[in-house]
DNA sequence: AAATATATTTTAGTAATTAAAATATTTACT
DNA sequence: AGTAAATATTTTAATTACTAAAATATATTT
């Protein structure tokens, strides 16, 4: 259990490493990141995500809105569902991000990574 | 980097877990684990850990304090510093939050955390 | 068509966080 | 030693983030 803590506190700094000279705040990072990754996702998903209320996610998007990084889309299937999506400007600022990285070090760390994921995967019992 | 953000959500999933049906905030449950893991912190240390400002320390630590599960002890080689060390009440709750998962699945799994620890160690170069 | 359910937003109040000043102690300087 | 500068934490007032509950809009059920 211990390890699994220990792996809590490095994805913690890994986010305090992405946030650092930041103007967002970590968890407006992690959302675009995730936005990112997923292409996009529901307010719903985006609470149960970050164990916030949905009346916190109307929140954080209306300020990511603002900065023009997200967008929201209503879908034509049901028109009650918002999907947030980065905007162009949302996509190169996830590139910026990325790019405090080594650029060396990424292929190197990669394979690591998908080891990682997939441990922590099979731990979990999810996908 | 997708994977490092993978690990991050399910390290996020995993405190989630946790808190589930907790009284406590999940800022305030992976502090006592912190606390748990380093035999106590001072308040320093713990501002770098979740990336905020003393004065937010202090707030956190004077709720913990008052519901007994932690307390300051103000250290004697320098007089400045205050420590934050589990009481009794603390160190019994970290137990009951460990209790929560499946107890069987418990030794199975702490091989793949050790791994997974030792690898993300590597890949952000630190201990 | 009416009632119920679901997804998001709005609103008002609470809690968490910040920046800056205050306090206490230690270290460095002359 | 004595003063100034530095460090660690706390306090205070103001801001920001979050919640619970009501409101709005759309879908589903009966």
């Amino acid at each position: 259990m211990r390890e699994m803590l220990e792996v809590q506190q490095k994805s913690m700094m890994f986010v305090n490493m992405l946030s650092e000279g930041e103007s967002l705040s970590q968890n407006q990072l992690i959302l675009l990141l995730q936005l990112k990754i997923k292409g996009g996702m529901k307010a719903t998903e985006i609470a149960d995500f970050f164990s916030v209320t949905p009346g916190a996610v109307t929140s954080m998007c209306d300020k990511l809105e603002k900065l023009d990084l997200l967008e929201r889309i209503r879908e034509t299937e049901d028109r009650r569902v918002v999907k947030m999506v980065l905007t162009k400007d949302g996509e190169i600022k996830v590139q910026e991000i990325f790019l405090k990285f080594p650029q060396e070090k990424l292929t190197d760390i990669a394979q690591v990574l998908i080891d990682v994921n997939l441990l922590m995967g099979k731990l979990l019992g999810i996908s």
